[in-house]
DNA sequence: AAAAAATGAGACATCTATGTCTCATGTTGA
DNA sequence: TCAACATGAGACATAGATGTCTCATTTTTT
């Protein structure tokens, strides 16, 4: 559990990095009105803060992925109800995929354990036709991965709804953008 | 035209932050073989740089697809040639994405513009039947983005030559990748 | 060959983010 | 209430990247 000034921290950094993520330590100490020593008492430094931030954003999808897919019928809806649930939550943790974790061993195993459920999902997917068989799982896994960020840009963008964006990349994800497909 | 030394500059800076997009000026002017005030001397900063660097990509992109679609039947087939082309430049290219470019005036107009072209492309195709004309084109143009990203991504980890990695980019964005298209 | 231009190497100053430390103040819990 | 603990503010030191300048040398042009 987080502590209080941890937890200012941490909402900070979310919201300093996502408008800018070359801020400074000192940027997010101040938006989350603690001293910078404070922040350093909690965090090492840069680093440290932003393996937190992964490891609370993956908490999070994960936290909101088991709310969306509870009641799902199939692992092919499960998949589409896991989409349309991260689409919210990118705002907030999207510079973090410019950021190079790769160095922190506890952000990359739980990183590597996500991509292997996803992969789980799609292969179970597959058993109910919902993929072709024929299509290697790696790929799957990674067009979700980037028609999910591309739904995030049009909707920041202003291009459209959550809801739509979702739809859309659900669709091109299902049966492409070819007339006549529905 | 680029002078040698210029020519020499800009070719290490596409390999060194390639390599790592937090590399120094000092790396980059390493590895051009370069003193680092001649470096200074053609570009002002790291800014300018990124910037020149920017604008070599976009020309490159421009001729590439400008050659691999000269004799395209189609402006749909044109638009799968694109995609095809495009996969070879993105390893050298791809760290300028998450460049914050949008001060330089110069490299916004003339990306503006490479979205356009897109989108006109799309347009045409849409006409042609290439495309549902009911999907908006900023989707589509998104999803031709960021699926060319992830052919990209699976080409880099080994998990498909260049080759698949198009057909099943451009399988996806026509057709899906639900069982029985093809 | 002579003049002009470009370069390399290095010294130098600067700036900024970072990390550490101290001490007075405030908060919490026993 | 009192003691343990956390915090804020600021001073301080450091490290790294950046930008500038000089001067001898090389390259190019005329």
């Amino acid at each position: 559990m987080l502590k209080k000034s941890e937890a200012k921290i941490i909402e900070a950094g979310f919201s300093v990095f996502s408008a800018n993520p070359t801020a400074t330590l000192a940027d997010v100490a101040k938006e989350a009105g603690v001293g910078r020593a404070t922040l350093h008492r909690h965090y090492a430094g840069r680093e440290d803060l932003m393996a937190a931030l992964a490891m609370v954003a993956m908490r999070e999808l994960d936290d909101a992925i088991e709310a969306a897919t509870k009641d799902a019928p199939s692992y092919t809806e499960a998949l589409r109800l896991s989409l349309e649930a991260i689409i919210p939550l990118a705002d907030r943790q999207m510079f973090l995929a410019n950021e190079p974790l790769d160095h922190v061993p506890e952000v990359l195993e739980a990183y590597t354990q996500q991509l292997e459920e996803t992969a789980e999902a799609v292969e179970a997917a597959k058993e109910e036709g919902g993929f072709d068989a024929d299509v290697p799982t790696a790929w799957i896994v990674q067009a979700i991965e980037t028609l999910t960020y591309a739904a995030w840009t049009v909707v920041r963008d202003g291009d459209a709804t959550p809801e739509e964006a979702t739809a859309l990349a659900w669709r091109t994800l299902q049966s492409g953008l070819t007339g006549g497909a529905k």
